[in-house]
DNA sequence: GCAAGGTC
């Protein structure tokens, strides 16, 4: 029996299609990589009785990237990554090992029918799936089609069922659009980003961001925020002046009119309208009206949307909103969150997930008298062809969830439920009035059916006082005119959900990638979120867009994005010769590449501005060793020394603090040590500022401090103070802290791990003796009199960490503070026991060597 | 260390 293999673009949509293709008589098994499931059944294909294999891939499986020497910073110009560079596709997620299990499942297929989602992306994913699994598929005989696409607009039995028996051919084009795209997004925003980066932060000390990005997507993102900024700026309040006229509807009750002029911005004017009203004692009724109002349920949920409210009404960001979507999809709670569509497909069964909510403690009423009185035909959305709207799942509790899950779960629920209910209808009444010559109006809105504001009572019509019911030629007494002066204002910064709708309504990035752009513009210090979700630019953000704007306008517009995307349509349309676009525009953007980098004075002037040079920031802190004058230690990210006579800057390493280590010095280069610690639990080593930019061996990595270092003599090194292999990691060496005591601690110098050694010793060294179980360097402690933990009086005590059994009883093993739970080992151990789990040490520069000068002579570079 | 796009 011949074998056909399906790739569907993630997980649950395989899932899905092969229930919907075998009719639920499917078979399921998880893939190698844990994550993609595998889904058996048989069926006819062109005619014949076949296997069928159902998988899927994790979106990308390939992404695009320089090759690896074109990654130095230092050693490339970056003019070069617009066409020298030689780039290569690497495996998107290397955990995921996508094209082995691709290939394991592909294996003997006979024919592959690919189901990626339908746009452009998706038909560059067929291409990277085939290109995985084409060659180890059976040969085709000579003319016998063996690839298929298959085409669909949504997960519905029919339009997959359609799909299936209209099988036709991936496109290329497209997927060579996204190809273009791919390569234009990497060769732009790199070198844009690298050379920016270098250029200020070789000058400035406090620009507080690790990296000045620019892409085609963040640096508009941004460029919106600083144009609102902007507009606030050169705001100029000017004052207006406005009628406002009270009359007695009742005996208690007064009505509140307004100006039908609304405003004038004259004070003489105001004031003689004024003169002609306040005269009158009475107003007459002019005109009456009565409409029936209605406000619309709302669209189907889709995520841009759930974006908006998430920030604006539940004070969430988008990115941890998403990160919560995701968390209720997988758990079941809700459908799909990542979608454009607000239309349900035709098949969508509304009654089904609307009576799971029937008894929900919150909203049970209002879902009860839907299912009894019939619900609403929601209203005709958009329908993107992706995924249905988001809309829950199953019935949950607050308690179920908790926090901030709960509240999204609660706002996607309501809002489902919002659209299969009825529109709120309420009454408008208008009454106007003239009072002399001018004329104003009142206006009141009453209820009459709540509708889907029941369930949604943030968006109820506002309680109003009915009107008085009157008509044309009544009169009413006026209790007052007068003028109030008031100013205009300006507008407040961008809030997130109207950053949100303008990068989608310019086509800055897809429901996906927003919340991304968002976040990085925050991360990299060019806006904060202040109260309300309200989006200020930075002084490095304001800087960035108006220099850009002074430069080359171009590069912070929202149309830069929309340009190159119409080239790359022309390759998706097969108008286009790939090569001969992507060769074009990469040429248009390496002259404004060129141009901006011979005007970056003009960005440089306002830098200068809101910044200070390298030389006039941070605080002296430790001697360089070339000209012995003091460097200044820069606190600001990335946090470095600098040497203001040799002109020359060390970075450090960051996240922690950094203190000059008593003067000592490096005796490779006459630099003062500095001690880098994380954190009163975390862990610390002395570093030299020379070595750590500029590793003296070559077993070094630059970056890493003494407790690295292989210097076979100098009393900071590892070969000094390593004491043996690591007991978690496979590379690290644990390493005596020096500076530890009285608390003393051996930490890894690669992992986290810390254990705790002896608590009132005055002092601990390494031994040059190894111990004759494990191989580990011995330590030599002289412990507190008073309160030393060896039998009798002694004080002294030279015995392996490991297998001595005094020392074993007081080593506990910890992770250190800081680290990030990620990367987190198997949990905290106690005491360790013999040889547990632990390697000889064996490594160069975990034991001491035996003759120190070969091995010096072996280390030197 | 860099982009933007998929998805987990």
């Amino acid at each position: 029996m011949k074998t056909v293999l399906m790739v569907a673009e993630k997980p649950s949509l395989a899932q899905s299609i092969a229930r919907i293709l075998s009719r639920g008589s499917m078979s399921s098994r998880k893939g190698l990589n844990g994550t993609c499931s595998v889904h058996e059944y048989t069926g006819t294909f062109t005619g014949q009785l076949v296997r069928f294999k159902m998988t899927s891939v994790c979106g990308h499986v390939m992404t695009l990237d320089f090759l690896g020497k074109y990654n130095k910073w230092d050693k490339v110009d970056p003019a070069e990554l617009f066409s020298q560079a030689p780039t290569e596709k690497k495996e998107a997620n290397p955990k995921l090992n996508m094209v082995k299990f691709l290939q394991v499942e592909g294996k003997g297929c006979d024919y592959i029918v690919l189901w990626l989602d339908c746009d452009k992306e998706g038909e560059n994913i067929c291409f990277e799936v085939l290109d995985a699994v084409l060659p180890v598929m059976n040969q085709a005989h000579s003319s016998e089609k063996t690839v298929f696409r298959a085409r669909f607009s949504s997960i519905t039995d029919t339009d997959i069922c359609t799909a299936m028996v209209r099988l036709g051919e991936p496109d290329h084009n497209e997927a060579l659009s996204v190809d273009a795209r791919q390569e234009l997004d990497l060769r732009i925003g790199c070198a844009f980003t690298r050379f920016q980066t270098k250029y200020f932060q070789g000058k400035y000390g406090n620009l507080d961001s690790s990296l000045i990005s620019f892409g085609p997507c963040q640096t508009p993102t941004l460029g919106f925020c600083v144009e609102r900024h902007d507009k606030i700026q050169s705001f100029k309040p000017e004052t207006y002046w406005v009628l406002q006229a009270k009359v007695d509807a009742d005996k208690d009750r007064s009505l509140l009119l307004d100006w039908d002029r609304v405003r004038v911005f004259d004070r003489e004017i105001a004031q003689m309208f004024l003169n002609t009203t306040k005269l009158e004692k009475e107003a007459q009724v002019e005109a009456t009206s009565r409409k029936e109002k209605a406000k619309q349920r709302p669209l189907a949920l889709n995520t841009v949307e759930m974006l908006r409210v998430a920030s604006s009404s539940l004070g969430m960001g988008p990115q941890h909103a998403m990160q919560t979507a995701e968390r209720l999809y997988t758990q079941g709670y809700i459908s799909y969150p990542r979608t454009e569509t607000t239309h349900y497909p035709e098949s969508f069964d509304l009654k089904g997930p609307l009576r799971q909510q029937a008894n929900h403690p919150y909203w049970a009423d209002t879902v009860k008298q839907l299912l009894a009185e019939g619900i609403n035909r929601p209203r005709k959305g958009h329908d993107a062809g992706d995924h249905p709207p988001i809309t829950p799942m199953k019935s949950a509790t607050e308690a179920e969830l908790g926090g901030e899950a709960w509240r999204l779960y609660e706002y996607i629920t309501r809002h489902f439920i919002a659209t299969i209910s009825h529109d709120c209808k309420y009454l408008q009444s208008t009454i106007s009035f003239r009072i002399g010559p001018e004329r104003f109006t009142c206006t009141g809105k009453t209820v009459i059916s709540p509708g889907f504001t029941e369930i949604m009572p943030w968006q109820s019509v506002p309680l109003e006082e009915s009107l008085p019911t009157c008509q044309r030629g009544d009169t009413f007494a006026v209790a007052e005119v007068k003028m109030l002066e008031k100013q205009t204002s300006p507008p407040d910064y961008l809030t997130e959900a109207e950053l949100i709708t303008l990068m989608e309504k310019h086509g800055i990035g897809t429901d996906a990638s927003i919340p991304v752009h968002i976040n990085n513009i925050c991360q990299r210090n060019y806006v904060v979120v202040e109260s309300g979700r309200r989006l200020k630019p930075t002084n490095l953000g304001i800087v960035l867009v108006h220099g850009y704007y002074k430069i080359d306008a171009e590069l912070v517009l929202p149309t830069i994005r929309s340009a190159v995307e119409k080239q790359l349509n022309l390759i998706a349309q097969g108008k286009a010769d790939y090569r001969q676009v992507l060769g074009h525009t990469l040429d248009v953007f390496k002259r404004k590449f060129h141009y901006f980098v011979d005007s970056i004075a003009g960005m440089d002037e306002l830098m200068e501005v809101s910044f200070s040079p390298l030389a006039a920031t941070g605080k002296p802190l430790s001697r360089c060793g070339k000209c012995h004058r003091f460097m200044k230690y820069i606190q600001a990210k990335p946090s470095r020394l600098h040497c203001s006579h040799c002109d020359e800057t060390y970075t450090l390493p960051q996240n922690g603090t950094i203190k000059l280590y008593k003067e000592l010095r490096c005796p490779l280069d006459d630099f003062e040590l500095v001690l880098w610690s994380s954190g009163s639990r975390g862990k610390s080593y002395p570093l030299c500022p020379y070595c750590s930019n500029h590793p003296p061996f070559r077993d070094m990595k630059k970056g890493t401090g003494c407790n690295e270092c292989t210097h076979p003599t100098c009393q900071h090194s590892l070969s000094m103070l390593g004491i043996g292999q690591c007991v978690e990691c496979e590379s690290g060496v644990l390493v005596l802290d020096p500076t530890s005591g009285p608390k003393w601690r051996v930490a890894c110098n690669r992992c986290n791990v810390v254990a705790h050694c002896f608590e009132n010793a005055h002092r601990v060294r390494v031994s040059a003796d190894t111990c004759g179980t494990c191989e580990a360097a011995l330590l030599d402690v002289d412990f507190n009199k008073a309160r030393s933990p060896l039998p009798g009086d002694g004080t002294q005590h030279t015995g392996c960490v490991f297998c001595d059994p005094i020392f074993q009883e007081l080593v506990e093993l910890k992770h250190a503070a800081s680290c990030h739970p990620m990367h987190r080992g198997p949990g905290r151990r106690q005491g360790r026991g013999r040889g547990r789990g632990r390697r000889p040490a064996g490594k160069p520069g975990t034991r001491r060597p035996k003759d120190k000068m070969s091995a010096l002579a072996a280390y030197f570079v």
